[in-house]
DNA sequence: TACTAGATCGGCT
DNA sequence: GCCGATCTAGTAG
């Protein structure tokens, strides 16, 4: 297990940025929740950037009550409920007033997998093929984290849940593809992922 | 492995 | 009313 307790807190200035900058950038960084006293660790390995320009995005009709937390400054975590039961997290990015997102489709677990274990499939323990099942998807890796509504607007520099800094991948290990579940803008390549992980959802 | 339906809620037309 | 930034269990091949 790496030690990202060491690792530093991303600031503010990291999400005042294009969603699509964001993303690229949010890959390999560290998302932390407190849990019951614990804390739940994983290594970001996809996401999916949102903007208000386009069709896809939950921004792109303007401000409503559901996405208001898209359109506050950087540094924001978004969830939001979807087909009635899953939850999906996002790390809003970019200046008050500009409604844009960078979705977290998938993390790699770095610590107390039994407890997201008990959260996912609610079991401590987990198979080989359990273990990838985790965290390889939005849906999933809110629920291994036991996130909900609860979390929206948190803000990801406080104690609850943050984000840790990572050295940036190169290049070279980034795969850029079409997002995923969308009807609308589907052409955009603005999904983002780390070539070669196991915890991707779809490589 | 590949496709399909069903679950179930809230936002928006 | 309709339908979605998903997942699971089921069936068919």
């Amino acid at each position: 297990m790496i030690n990202f307790q060491n690792l530093p807190k991303l600031d503010q200035g990291f999400y005042l940025k294009d969603a699509v900058e964001v993303a690229k950038n949010l890959l390999g960084k560290i998302i932390v929740r407190q849990y019951n006293n614990k804390l739940l660790a994983g290594t970001i390995v996809e996401v999916e950037a949102y903007d208000e320009s386009e069709e896809a995005s939950h921004s792109f009709n303007g401000l409503s009550r559901r996405n208001e937390v898209m359109f506050q400054k950087g540094g924001l975590l978004y969830v939001y409920l979807i087909y009635g039961i899953h939850y999906c997290c996002n790390v809003v990015t970019g200046n008050a007033g500009h409604g844009a997102a960078v979705l977290i489709r998938a993390v790699e677990p770095l610590n107390n997998l039994n407890l997201l274990a008990k959260n996912r499939f609610n079991k401590t323990s987990y198979s080989e093929k359990e273990k990838l099942n985790l965290t390889n998807g939005p849906a999933k890796l809110c629920k291994a984290f036991h996130i909900n509504l609860a979390d929206n607007g948190e803000k990801l520099d406080g104690n609850n849940i943050y984000l840790l800094d990572a050295p940036r991948l190169k290049d070279e290990n980034i795969v850029q593809t079409t997002r995923i579940g969308i009807t609308q803008a589907k052409e955009l390549l603005w999904r983002f992922y780390i070539k070669g992980n196991r915890f991707v959802s779809k490589p």
